[in-house]
DNA sequence: CGATTGTAAATTGTTGACACTTTTGGGCTG
DNA sequence: CAGCCCAAAAGTGTCAACAATTTACAATCG
């Protein structure tokens, strides 16, 4: 049996404010201080000024000298564009992979990350649909380039700020995701690439 | 009269670890520790571990909980193949961009910082001649995407983990450089483009 | 003799206190 | 009344001490 995995205080800190801020709860420009995350995550200083950094790194914060953090704005249309064409260019580079290709357990968790996917949608959370969303193109990026790759993936990608609540329609987004894991297990690749560019926008 | 600009603590150590990286003063796999650094930059343990934060993030050293942190070591072939690839789409579109083309004064910066590699070749000082070269192309970078997209294309550059005393002689580098210039100056971009993807490599 | 366990040293994670900077608000001057 | 200046408050930057974890090494046991 596998014992759950043990995560850092400083990454479970910075998981749930990442979370805050994709599901719109922070609103771009809105400041953080220290001192009152202090109090909410019942940590000291240290820590939170470890997230901030990291955040900030990450592109989900803007920080200026001695003036604390502020959640970032959006990306202008040009930069959201580049976005993607980056991710289209990392994702493709993914499954075009074929030193370790994907076997059956990697669809099997593919196909429990599609369900969900559906789930989340059933439920109109649309920060979970979010969620398993990335973690099924990262649990892609990250087999084909460990997690050097996905983690430059991730900050992409959360710079894209992704909305779901403007998203097509549920059944949309899960057979697109079911499009691909189709086309990856047919081992159609040239399909598979056209399916992936085509759900990144 | 402009004052000099004012860069922090942290930011001043960053620059002359990287530097201590990119140089090969470190090498891959050397484990750095916290309070040895402090002595060296006479600060406390705060600064250093924000650092260290900061470096991992981009990728120049790789951190373990409660393990400390250790230069990181050289991308697979593949991943450095797709380094190249984001590189390109990124600076592309970068000297694409029209809203704030480039003007004269930003001409002699280019050209200024071109002089200066020319320099730092002609005194075999490499580590000055990546820096440079970084230079130019993060000033292309800047001008179209800021300081949001300069920051993101700065990570991926510091994960290719240039190293000049591989590379083509002197005489090309600054003529490839020069090149790109040339292209804009006269606003033949398919020319600059051309140009600058036969560059990054 | 090899493997294992327990202890000591070294290193990282966290905390609260202090120093410095920025912001805020009120009072003064013109 | 607008604008400037100054003091108080709030917030960040830095530091040194403490707690927890990991590593190194030696003693013990099979």
């Amino acid at each position: 049996m596998l014992d759950r995995q043990i995560v850092s205080v400083k990454d479970q800190i910075a998981e749930q404010l990442r979370s805050d801020i994709i599901s719109g709860e922070l609103s771009p420009g809105e400041k953080l201080n220290e001192v009152s995350l202090t109090k909410r995550f019942g940590v000291s200083r240290g820590p939170i000024r470890d997230v901030f950094l990291e955040l900030t790194k990450e592109g989900l914060l803007a920080s200026k000298n001695n003036c604390g953090v502020s959640v970032n704005h959006d990306l202008s249309p040009a930069l959201q564009g580049l976005m993607v064409e980056i991710r289209r260019t990392i994702e493709t580079f993914a499954i075009t992979q074929h030193n370790d290709p994907l076997n059956e357990e990697d669809f099997d968790n593919l196909d429990a990350i599609i369900g969900r996917i559906r789930e989340a949608f059933k439920e109109n959370d649309f920060t979970a649909v979010t969620k398993a969303d990335i973690e099924f193109h990262r649990y892609l990026v990250f087999k084909a380039g460990g997690a050097e790759l996905a983690n430059l993936w991730y900050t992409i990608v959360l710079r894209m700020r992704m909305n779901y609540r403007r998203l097509s329609t549920a059944k949309d987004c899960v057979d697109e995701h079911q499009a691909i894991i189709d086309a990856l297990r047919n081992k159609d690749l040239a399909l598979a690439k056209e399916r992936l560019i085509a759900n990144i926008k």
